[in-house]
DNA sequence: AATTGCATGGAACAATGTTCCATAATTAGC
DNA sequence: GCTAATTATGGAACATTGTTCCATGCAATT
């Protein structure tokens, strides 16, 4: 029989508990992650792992953390500033489209570290492409709500599709629900009915990024 | 004593649950809308709601769309196409401002109806407003991205200042938490920190709206 | 060697969404 | 007008969750 509270020969770690979520999550999904579901992952209690960590909050924003971070030190150098803040933001939006459960998370807690670094990541390219002082902020808020918007959109595509689901049918069906039996009242979503269910989420993100920096471009102009 | 299960006289109805459960959101906030406390509010018990309501997402769901509803059909008309894009969006962000928790509920599920109206109401508006067809998808898209980031936003904003907090003094100890003692790490950040405390929500929303509408105006012109 | 603090893990707790069910009031069928 | 079926109701019961408690033993310090 097995005594009671041996001390573990491979101790447990905050870190460890992250990497260990950080599985549960990409393998079973968001509603996977259990205090009980990481407690048999690790081999222990629930108790335990909250010796580790405070809460549930801590382990999630750590977790996003650790994916974002990752993801914006693995962000291509650039001689073109323009170039490097594309580089950026895709490098995020890459990172959600591979765990998407950031995106819940980011949604969900936008103000936690790693949004400030996104931020940071953000403004200092575009005080390096150009941008005047004064229309910085606003600027790098614009790209911050546009790639948070994103997020959000991409997290819950990811929980629409859970394994290999038509995703073409699934954007029809949406399409479908949103105009019922009623055509009339949405003109502009029938006539892009095609485009929304065949468009490629990243082109479209960049068109969106476009988008912005071409204001930018536009208003330092005039 | 009271008779068991006899038939009210104010029948509950899925409208009647869907206001009660407004007025639990917007008063007591996101975390206080339960079954209990609205069966509480509803006089009734929590199995009778399940009667007219499937789940607390079709509760949810409906609440916004409640909410969205009013807010587009109050949006004003506008001979100016320009002027109609930014009063719709305008007229979202003051619904959200006024019940944050919708802002919450269209970042998770932002496949809804009232996004749906919500991109129905961009697309005709841009459509109107001479954007050639080709580009009327993509610049919908951004929009939405836009205010679905802003939502997420103001929801988590609102979550984070529960009552008349001091917000300036809340997003000086985000910047603080963000930065830490490493400033050299957060130039950006840090030079913007007074902008980040002080700035005005709504003009913030409003400029990256006009980002945007700029970098239209740019992309058709060339 | 004794004591203190670190760690562990399982049991217990409170809260939540949801299901079940006994029971009435209402409606439909004859 | 009676009976059967359907529509509503509301409270109890259930499964699951995050979290707290606590008895236990290992490691370091005195």
């Amino acid at each position: 029989m097995t005594k009671k509270s041996e001390r573990r020969v491979d101790a447990l770690s905050k870190q460890g508990i992250i990497d260990a979520a950080i599985g549960i999550l990409d393998s079973d999904g968001e509603a996977a992650l259990t205090f009980r579901a990481l407690a048999a992952r690790l081999m222990t209690g629930a108790g335990a792992i909250y010796w580790h960590i405070s809460d549930k909050d801590e382990l999630l924003v750590a977790a996003v953390a650790h994916v974002v971070g990752r993801a914006l030190r693995n962000v291509a150098e650039s001689n073109d500033a323009r170039g490097a803040i594309r580089a950026l933001l895709l490098g995020v939006f890459d990172a959600i489209e591979a765990h998407p459960w950031v995106g819940t998370q980011l949604a969900r807690e936008p103000w936690q570290p790693a949004m400030g670094h996104v931020f940071e990541g953000i403004g200092s390219r575009l005080a390096a492409s150009g941008v005047p002082a004064s229309r910085q902020f606003e600027a790098a808020s614009a790209l911050v709500n546009y790639i948070l918007g994103a997020a959000a959109h991409r997290a819950a595509a990811a929980r629409a599709l859970p394994r290999g689901t038509d995703r073409t049918a699934f954007l029809g069906s949406v399409v479908a629900r949103w105009v019922g039996d009623d055509i009339g009242a949405y003109p502009f979503v029938h006539s892009v009915a095609g485009q929304l269910r065949d468009h490629d989420d990243r082109a479209q993100f960049l068109g969106g990024i476009d988008l912005i920096l071409a204001g930018l471009d536009w208003q330092i102009v005039t």
